[in-house]
DNA sequence: CGTCGTATTGAGGAGGCTCAACTAAGGTGG
DNA sequence: CCACCTTAGTTGAGCCTCCTCAATACGACG
């Protein structure tokens, strides 16, 4: 953690800083003309936030907060990817989801964390504590609904997971990560990979092989082209698109 | 559909009826005294809500909404259990989730419904029209919150779905659902398996016979017996834990 | 330039899927 | 009330994919 500041009120100049920082990204509720995906906050919530906001900065690798522990505060992502896992039994780890600029993390159960979250790339983030965040929501009209609206769009990524998951076939369920990843590029650019080969597995339910070899063929094919270890690009888009819609 | 009663304000009979069948169960944000699962809705939550409620009945197999469909109404399960699906390109479908008693399904992305549901028992729902209910979330104190906490608990359930998808052994994947279904049954019984064998096949991502014949391999090592296709109870608690916390 | 974490490749084995035949149960109409 | 029909469930044989284990290569970082 590099930059903490706490105490309830910020002074003007970090709360400008976490002023431009905190946004809240999701496909809405109703139906808009707009297109896909929004921000859930006003400005109105924005500054409202911002003054009460700790904008924190964590290295790769870095924890953000450990599954069991009471659950200060919760988390929105500003910058980088962060990896949300639980804890199996057997000491083993299971990621349940990736988070990107816009997501929010922290939720709690009976006041604790559910699971552990963990930058895998350097992130910076916007800490709320609880306490202010429940009792902003309750004087700040439309502040809840934003959350609510954001933590719709988590669950339906939840439930894209579970149907990746239920796929039988390593390369197909790379694929739809790869498809995942490519609505966090940049247009135009190849697709970026900023997690592990490991944390791929865990995220896929494969071994770590198995997403290897899976890479492996894509490439082979012809279909997905690997720059480095952190970079893919699509070259044959019709075929990727039958594979991420197989099944 | 049995009983529908339309229009924005209901009769005090009806008003009546959806009351007592409003009810949005789950786990809390916040730590508390209070144990595991409670009730999201205040009396005078229900109260509210009842006047606009609509109270309908499905039979086994019946629709309630489908996928794509414009989000008219989120509904309550009152009664019975439902399950949400996605349709996949190839014409597979995938279970989602389940939805029990004091669960809410049709929260809509765009204006539209993201998954289909269908009863698998007979089933009482309370629809709530999304116009009303956002009118009623501005002017009623905590409602749009009980809203929230349990659309929180549902992306816990749907991650624990996540975890259970993310097993390679099917056995211990259909214990996982066992002790799920476990939690939705009286104290004392056997444990009720309202689905479908293909049911739990689609959720669990395994093929139908492999449903079946782990079911007969915890059979045969005495760990739970089948009574009947809609039954089952757990004969060896020890072993059956360790299977569940497994991997 | 060495070292550790990460990635890759190979061989072998286990588990689940597919295909196919068959049984059981529920529901409908005569 | 029974016969029939449709849906749901069961079992077996063989194949295929992915996992496991183990050895090796790469690459970032000090």
């Amino acid at each position: 953690v590099l930059v903490s500041l706490d105490g309830t009120t910020n002074p003007a100049g970090a709360a400008g800083a976490a002023h431009r920082r905190l946004v809240l990204r999701g496909v809405p509720l109703l139906g808009s003309t707009s297109p896909g995906i929004v921000d859930f906050l006003t400005e109105t919530h924005r500054h409202r936030l911002a003054r009460h906001a700790t904008v924190e900065v964590f290295r790769r690798r870095d924890i953000v907060f450990r599954e069991g522990e009471a659950a200060d505060a919760i988390y929105i992502v500003s910058d980088g990817v962060v990896k949300a896992f639980r804890h199996l039994p057997s000491g083993k780890r299971r990621i349940v989801a990736f988070l990107f600029a816009g997501d929010v993390g922290g939720l709690p159960e009976s006041g604790r964390y559910i699971n552990s979250v963990q930058a895998i790339t350097p992130v910076t983030v916007c800490r709320l504590d609880v306490g202010v965040l429940t009792e902003m929501c309750d004087n700040t009209p439309g502040l809840e609904h934003a959350f609510l609206c954001k933590i719709v769009h988590e669950l339906r990524e939840s439930q894209r997971h579970a149907v990746i998951l239920g796929r039988r076939d390593a390369a197909g369920r790379l694929a739809m990560l790869l498809r995942l990843l490519e609505g966090h590029a940049c247009a135009g650019d190849g697709i970026p990979i900023p997690m592990t080969r490991s944390d791929i597995a865990s995220y896929l339910g494969l071994s770590l092989e198995g997403v290897v070899r899976s890479m492996g063929r894509l490439k082979r094919d012809g279909i997905i082209d690997f720059h480095g270890r952190h970079e893919a690009r699509v070259l044959d888009r019709e075929r990727f698109d039958a594979l991420v819609s197989a099944l």
